[in-house]
RNA sequence: GAGCCGCUAGCUCAGCAGGUAGAGCAUCGGCCUUUUAAGCCGAGGGCCCCGGGUUCGAGCCCCGGGCGGCUCACCA
């Protein structure tokens, strides 16, 4: 028998006790009337005297998570979706019936108790319970009350132990959510229509990730888990929708790490008759009206390192970036050589085959995204890494884009719409030249109903995606996605 | 995919130079009617991640593997 065996079996014997006894170990049949929260927020000032008036009978359910015994009274504590409470059991109150039943209760198990407030000699506010119902019995040990559930991979693999026992992962929780409220408020707010887009395409569009393949039975053909709702966005577009949001899953069938997960939440939209530039002042309100709902302020910390989200943000160009951090002249990175020569200084490794393009983002990625700390508009990308992104008027070379970089993690990326159909194809063929060029055995096939929509004419339109994972991270002072995804993937054990 | 680190009781962690595997919490038994990391007395609980090797002897050393973490690579 397996040692964990006997301290279950030792419950399971218990379960068959109260069941012997009459009592059904996960009935359903308590009402709560009020939460912890609740509780601590009506009387946390009220002294002791004051609390003895309050004749109020509460129903708390929850999960014992500490308990001190004496013979014929205890307490213990009771944590809801809320919070915790002190719980006091004694025989003159609950009775010799109830008490008995308490002795077969474990850290674990679920409970309602229906009591009246009052305050302890210390000071702590407590329900004095008059009764005490087991709501689901557990049959195994919770992880220890003080240190909590430290161990990364059990705390990923068994989260619920990880919302029990570490009430830091539940705030980030809450937090996540309250931050994904908040940004459909500020959307909706703003007439954008919240949309939902397929998950299964036929051919995988809108970013050059390699994609996860399924296959339909019915239909008989292969689809792809989407790794970007922007091409159906788009075609919303088209339709009139003008202002259109989602906020939703996408799929990359890439490496993991702190930053990635092979499903991840992004929240794109798409506003019609603007530009970059207006997109830029949207998310600097955007982010810092999240900032203020969700910390209070505008500073906070994020790895160790403070952040400032007070605006006006810094705009850069790309080039200028990596002149500011990178300490290399503008005129050196306009040429594929000097490029080359710089790159590999900073201990980039190039193979010969990457573009000018490639090369001034690569010195990019490594020397100034880990730099840049306060949040930054990084603009003007090479026309070559933006193939659905319109053409800086000045420069063809560039396009009309942004980045938003936070606590060095890339979190907003932003464009003018490119609606032009014929030069939409134009360099749909040049990116699958490129790719045929460098990778033969993965083609990229050309969304010719994406191509057809836009001929009907698409209105000029900028468009974003921000990464939610991402910016709860940020907002968490959280140092790995995997902190703010409820399930991370893990390898199967 | 590569490098580095980790894996010991249900949980949190010790363990050394290679010499019978430890603590706290949790569990079980006893005492205890305001405790709060309750306390006191007593007890049980281990494939030391898995497999091979070296050795009289391996949790510890060597080789292979698994899972996790970090870094790198990949990643518009």
């Amino acid at each position: 028998m397996e040692p964990i065996e006997e301290l279950r079996q030792q419950q399971l014997k218990k379960l068959e006790e109260l069941r012997r006894q009459g009592i059904d170990p996960f009935p359903n049949d308590f009402r709560v009337n009020t939460t912890t929260a609740e509780i601590h927020r009506r009387f946390q000032d009220l002294p002791a005297e004051e609390l003895e008036k309050v004749k109020d009978c509460f129903n708390l359910a929850g999960r014992i998570v500490s308990i001190r015994s004496f013979g014929k009274a205890a307490f213990f504590h009771l944590q809801d979706r809320k919070g915790k409470i002190q719980v006091y059991v004694k025989k003159e109150f609950v009775g010799e019936e109830a008490l008995e039943l308490f002795s077969c209760l474990d850290i674990g198990d679920l409970v309602g108790i229906s009591g009246i407030i009052f305050r302890t000699k210390t000071g702590e506010l407590t329900v004095r319970a008059n009764e005490i119902k087991l709501l689901a019995k557990s049959l195994r040990p919770l992880p220890e009350k003080w240190h909590g559930l430290r161990d990364v991979e059990t705390r990923y693999r068994q989260r619920y132990l990880d919302l029990i026992a570490n009430p830091s992962v539940r705030e980030i929780f809450y937090k996540r959510t309250k931050i994904i409220q908040l940004l459909r408020q500020f959307l909706d707010k703003r007439d954008f229509l919240e949309v939902e887009t397929p998950m299964m395409h036929s051919i995988p569009g809108g970013a050059a990730a390699r994609p996860f393949k399924t296959h339909h039975q019915a239909l008989g053909i292969d689809l792809y888990l989407r790794i970007a709702p922007e091409l159906y966005l788009k075609r919303l577009l088209i339709g009139g929708l003008e202002r259109v949001y989602e906020i939703n899953r996408n799929f990359r069938n890439e490496g993991l790490s702190t930053i990635h997960n092979p499903e991840f939440t992004l929240l794109e939209f798409y506003q019609a008759y603007a530009t970059y530039h207006d997109l830029m002042n949207l998310t600097e309100e955007m982010l810092t009206s999240i900032a203020q709902e969700v910390l209070g302020e505008m500073k906070f910390s994020y790895q160790g390192q403070e952040i400032d989200l007070t605006p006006p943000w810094p705009r850069l160009t790309l080039l200028q970036a990596i002149e500011n951090y990178g300490k290399a002249k503008a005129e050196d990175l306009l040429n594929k050589e000097n490029a080359a020569r710089f790159a590999r200084k900073i201990g980039l490794e190039l193979s010969g085959k990457e573009s000018l393009a490639e090369i001034q983002v690569g010195i990019f990625d490594m020397i100034v995204e880990p730099r840049l700390i306060q949040p930054t508009f990084v603009t003007h990308y090479p026309r070559e890494v933006s193939p659905l992104a319109r053409v800086d008027e000045k420069n063809p070379e560039l396009t009309e884009r942004f980045e938003l970089y936070i606590g060095g993690l890339e979190i907003a990326n932003a464009f003018c719409e490119l609606n032009d159909p014929l030069e939409q194809r134009e360099r749909f063929n040049q990116q699958q030249e490129r790719r045929r060029e460098f990778e033969a055995d993965e083609g990229l096939e050309i969304d010719e109903d994406f191509l057809c929509a836009l001929e009907y004419a698409m209105p000029p339109a900028a468009g974003e995606g921000i990464g939610i994972d991402r910016l709860v991270m940020i907002f968490t002072d959280s140092a790995s996605i995997r902190e703010v995804i409820i399930f991370p993937q893990l390898r199967p054990k």
